[in-house]
DNA sequence: GCGTTTTTTCCTGGTT
DNA sequence: CAACCAGGAAAAAACG
């Protein structure tokens, strides 16, 4: 099951506004979710019958279609708004209202002729199954499921590319990956790479260094060899097999879902 | 611009 | 022999 891609997940304080985190001056834009829920004072508990997780999982995802809105369309939604509303569908253009929640005027498209993106498979799935989306915005593009990679950072509040480990848990806590790469020993993080060269160019992708180059196995196989000096990692006997360390957190911040 | 961190690139040598 | 694995060296890229 797709959990997330949070490495480290925010304190979730919902419910509190925190009006020093908004600049209402600007011209948008709020680069981290969990302001735009507080901003919004979004009650996940009572609002739109999401858990939180898949909640912020949809913001997450809609970072893009987020970052289109401008202050104006902000405030142009009254308080209790989002509480009433589904915020999924709202941020993917649609803003359909589910069926037990009052209609909310003047919720058309924010932006007249760009649609909204439809970010991660995630996403789409769940929108389907619920709404009624328009078959244009159901094309997950390749360059937003590159940002189901991206991972909150505790220290700046903001979302960013994944280091090299990160971006390895990522695709190994995601079943749709599990064909490329899978732990073939939970408990004690041991992980094998099945298609080393598709890990190494999605690798490529999901960083996004400036370089002409491409990422091949052995390059990104030295990568983690470098965690091997740090803790990051351990060496692990077997091609492409390799294990995580206590500095990545396994065992102490995060471990894998039996 | 600078210092640090994290890769990226390349390579030698040993192993499977 | 090809493909890996282990690391050294150096440079690039990103970031605070």
């Amino acid at each position: 099951m797709w959990s997330p891609p949070f490495i480290s997940q925010p304190s979730w304080d919902l419910g509190v506004y925190l009006p020093s985190e908004l600049d209402f001056e600007d011209t948008i834009v709020y680069q981290s979710p969990e302001v735009l829920l507080r901003s919004f004072n979004i009650n996940t508990a009572s609002s739109a019958h999401r858990s939180e997780s898949e909640l912020f999982d949809l913001i997450n995802n809609d970072m893009e279609a987020i970052s289109t809105l401008t202050d104006s369309d902000i405030l142009s939604i009254d308080d209790n708004t989002f509480d009433t509303m589904d915020v999924a569908a709202y941020f993917s253009g649609q803003c359909t209202v589910a069926s037990h929640i009052p209609i909310v005027d003047n919720k058309k498209t924010l932006h007249d002729n760009k649609p909204l993106p439809v970010s991660s498979n995630r996403a789409y799935k769940s929108q389907k199954k619920n709404y009624v989306l328009s078959s244009e915005l159901c094309i997950p593009s390749k360059f937003m499921n590159i940002k189901e990679f991206h991972v909150y950072d505790n220290t700046t509040g903001r979302f960013r590319r994944p280091l090299l480990h990160e971006f390895i848990r990522l695709i190994l806590e995601n079943d749709e990956y599990s064909h490329i790469a899978e732990y073939i020993d939970r408990k004690r993080g041991i992980f094998k790479l099945y298609q080393p060269d598709v890990v190494a160019d999605l690798w490529k992708q999901v960083k996004g260094r400036n370089s002409d180059n491409n990422m091949t196995y052995d390059k990104l196989a030295r990568a983690l060899r470098y965690y091997y000096g740090n803790g990051i990692m351990y060496p692990s006997p077997g091609r492409f097999t390799f294990r995580f360390g206590p500095k990545s957190g396994f065992g102490i911040s995060w471990r894998p879902a039996d």
